[in-house]
DNA sequence: GGGGATCGTTCCACTCACCGGTACGCTCCT
DNA sequence: AGGAGCGTACCGGTGAGTGGAACGATCCCC
């Protein structure tokens, strides 16, 4: 049942421990030992020493409910050295961003053959988007995705597009012709935008943070909802955060 | 040698994995098989296998250099839920400090004796704080510190000021007496205040987010470099960033 | 250019930590 | 009262994990 992204070997402690770990999800962040027992499908005695020992080792907390992951794994999730490092470089770009659109801004990176969010900033009463920071989203109908795919090797991009395109909303673009139309119009204009492809309600700008040789390193993202918000109005700030962080971690001589 | 903060037990596999996990800093991001070993004390060969294991998992990755930590790691950690929940409540608020103040913004929380920092919004040219989202300080000499343990139980209270009170700069205050009073007086003033004493040329002011049984979930604080900043001036600002907070959070019944 | 130090990797036989079925006690339901 | 669902505890068998020893590859200094 539920694979895991990272379906691991069930025949180790180390396996087990990681999908216990792994059947917590952003929505899910409470989950008694039977759930956790459903979900990894593993056996009930085996889930609870394991839990047990994941408690002990503070990666989990107990609760009244049952178990949740804990702050000491956020700790450790906080020292994961790229991300990091690219989220202190990031963060005055962003913050500038924001001040100056007053609207979601978003920094992802590409992780497999999804977009990571790295970073959020949503000020009050914003359009809720459904992103979060640490979660994930398909390539192909971000903006942040586009243009991580755009500006990536021919290899992943015909991975991408040969493969399936799961529809998200009625405005989602599924056919793989389409978008290479628009990956080819990102690299043009040198940003890329979506339109509630998504999530209804919301259109997004997004640019490339490029490094020395111009491999994308992450994307930036402006996200407003449809009618007051024009991603149009947006591109050059867009581009500008965008540039000035690219030329920042070039200068670092990649993200070490 | 080198004790991590979970002294884990090293007689199981995963009490090895933490202790791996963890020898891992913000500032050593990026550690060979032998410095790994130095600093669990583990035999090269446990290591080695671990560490492969760990990269399998993707909680570590492979570099030219050794290991490091991963985004996979970075991706569980951001689902932590207390930390998460209370950073998407947040950062509206601190958003809106930082634009009030522009000056370096701070969320953090109480764990065991220390600060964990939630959040950092650091603008453009800051005076450098050492501080980073996911690091620990001493509850004593820093101002979010300070309010934590002022609106803490007084057992902490006692266990705290009873315990080494470690110097960080010659102004910090170690003098338990002292200490004390400064907590009346951050209950009496609804504010803490930290001048120089975590590091110096930085100032602060830090203001408790309260629940509905005011008992302290976070606090939130403004930073900046002596001369030019007088925490005083930002009293008002931090308070009403805290007490907006505290009103969301208590509204939702505890954080879940 | 050879010898020594350092580091990552492979091999292997022992053994103890892990395994998971079974059973128990508790709290809600019906 | 009975039954369902859950968390906890017990326990003997066994294979996953263990770590010492040995190997090859770099690198650097004499």
């Amino acid at each position: 049942m539920a694979t895991t992204p990272t379906d691991p070997d069930l025949g180790s402690v180390l396996g087990k421990a990681v999908a216990v770990l792994h059947a917590f999800t952003v929505d899910d962040h409470e989950l008694s030992l039977a759930a956790l027992v459903e979900r990894t499908g593993l056996p009930k005695t085996s889930v609870y020493r394991i839990a047990g020992d994941l408690v002990r080792y503070r990666l989990l907390d107990r609760t009244a409910l049952g178990y949740r992951l804990s702050g000491g794994l956020f700790e450790l999730g906080m020292r994961a050295s790229v991300e990091r490092s690219l989220l202190e470089l990031a963060m005055p770009y962003l913050q500038d961003l924001y001040e100056r659109t007053h609207e979601t801004v978003h920094l992802g990176v590409r992780e497999g053959r999804e977009v990571v969010y790295v970073a959020k900033i949503a000020g009050r009463g914003q359009a809720a988007s459904p992103s979060r920071t640490g979660g994930r989203m398909p390539l192909h109908c971000t903006a942040i995705g586009k243009v991580l795919l755009a500006w990536a090797d021919d290899d992943l991009r015909r991975d991408v597009l040969t493969g399936p395109l799961e529809r998200r909303t009625p405005h989602t673009i599924v056919a793989p012709g389409r978008v290479a139309q628009q990956l080819d119009a990102a690299i043009e204009a040198g940003v890329a935008f979506e339109r509630e492809e998504s999530a209804l309600g919301l259109q997004c700008v997004a640019a490339p943070v490029l490094d020395a040789d111009d491999r994308p390193i992450a994307a930036i993202s402006v996200t407003g909802p449809v009618g007051r918000f024009r991603p149009e109005q947006h591109v050059d700030a867009v581009r500008a955060a965008a540039q000035g962080l690219g030329t920042l971690v070039a200068r670092r001589r990649s993200l070490h």
